[in-house]
Order: structure tokens, then sequence, then C-alpha cells
DNA sequence: TATTTGTGAAACCAAAAGGTTGCATTATGA
DNA sequence: TCATAATGCAACCTTTTGGTTTCACAAATA
């Protein structure tokens, strides 16, 4: 069973529940009750949350608290930065293409620069 | 049948798949010969990636060439950065906590600042 | 024209995902 | 001690996922 984090993120109640937790620690029975799926069903969305590691539970007496580790997501962050330049530099080339297509069509091939 | 970006990139040859295409546009045929699944398999997730908006297929003769849409991954980018205060406060929290720890072993009460 | 190349798509399959109900266990509180 | 609250987990179900083999078809080429 593959667990990492891209997958972990890739279902939108787990997204949900990252972000209810992502402040104040709930016990189990408090996420779910926010959801209309059984308690049975966030629990392994939380399990799968904890095996990739993006939520640590612990108990505390008869409950568990689930605690976001949203410094996990920094992995994420890094695939998706190592992009960004090669898509910001491509939408400039866009930009510098229509900006001296507009040039050409005022027929007076001034080069705006930003 | 869910296709968002979170999806697409959930899968890790979909995620190999982008960054073959990422510099250069390619083929279908020669995405598929840098795997060792068959060609109809890599289709499959190039149609997902296309689905989410992640890549374009465009026809040239009897050839498709698969152009990544990297500016897709901003949405993704966007939900990781929405939580970044909130992890590094968390770590900077720690930081301080354990600094005043240190100090307090010390028994020289300092308090280091950054 | 006949053949090869590049591709889309159908039919099928096993495993994983996401959900349910039901039961066992442990901690709390009357 | 007994009832209840909070939880873990097994058993089961349906749908989706990720893969396969096979076939059809259009474009390029010998």
């Amino acid at each position: 069973m593959r667990r990492d984090v891209f997958q972990g993120i890739a279902d939108p109640t787990r997204r949900e529940i990252l972000n209810m937790i992502a402040h104040k620690s709930l016990n189990v029975n408090s996420v779910a009750s926010n959801f209309d799926v059984s308690r049975t069903a966030i629990y392994k969305h939380l399990k799968i949350l904890s095996e990739c590691g993006l939520v640590v539970i612990q108990q505390q007496g008869r409950e568990r608290f689930c605690e976001a580790r949203l410094e996990r997501l920094s992995e994420v962050s890094d695939w998706v930065e190592q992009y960004r330049k090669v898509w910001t530099s491509r939408l400039d080339n866009l930009e510098d293409y229509l900006k001296e297509l507009q040039s050409k069509n005022k027929k007076h091939g001034r080069k705006k620069t930003r």
C-alpha cells in the first residue's frame, strides 16, 4: 500500500479533516461529527493521514486527540516549487509575445518593458 | 468521477510523466517508452492528467503531443501555503521552548534572541 | 497499394479505496 | 459495580484505480 503525502491529500474529505484540526487538535468523535459519513469512515481517513505522517494521534484518557503535522506539507510544496520557474517563465514568454503582437498590429514597433 | 489536480498528482507515475514533459512536449509513445508498463496504461494516465487540466494533448499528423500545464499546480501551491504560517509559527514556538529549556539547564536564565 | 506507425478504445481483471454495520474493549461517572 | 462514552477493528460491499490484451483506424511510408 502506497502511503505518501500526495496520496494523503488526494481525498477532499482528508483535506477537510486537516483544515479542521490545523489550529486545534480534536478527538476522533469531534472530527467525525462534522461530516455526514460514519465515524468509522472518518477513522479510516485519520488512519491514512497518520500513516503518511500528516496527523499524529495521541491517547488521553479514553479519547484520542488528532493533531495535524502540517510541516509534512513542505514535501508537496517543494515538489510544486521546482516547477514554478518553468511555468512563470512560460507565462512571461507568452506575455512578451502578446505584447510584441500588439506592437506589430499598431505598426510602430515600440516594445514595452515591464 | 472526481477529477481535480490533487488527484492528478496523487499517483507517482503521473508525477513522473509531468516531470518528463515539463520542459518539452512529447508524443504519447515517447512518454510511454520511458516506463515499463504498457502504452495503454500510460495513455490512461495522460487522459486523467488532461481531464484535470495538467496536460493538454494536441494532434499533429498521426502523433499526439502532450504538453504540461504546470501553472495548474498553483492550486496545490495555494492550498499548501495557507498552512505555512501555522506550521512555521509552531516550529518557532518549539525552537523558543527548546532554547528556554537549554537556558534553564545551564542555570543562568539568559534568553537568546534570533 | 500494401504495410507500418501512432494512437484510441473496448473488454476484462485484481487490488485498493471508501463506505457500511456490528461487535469488543477500555475509561469514566453515577 | 454497572451503564455509557470513545474508540479500534473485523467483515462485508460497491466503485474506482491501475493494469492487461486485443482490435480498429487513420496517417505516413516503402
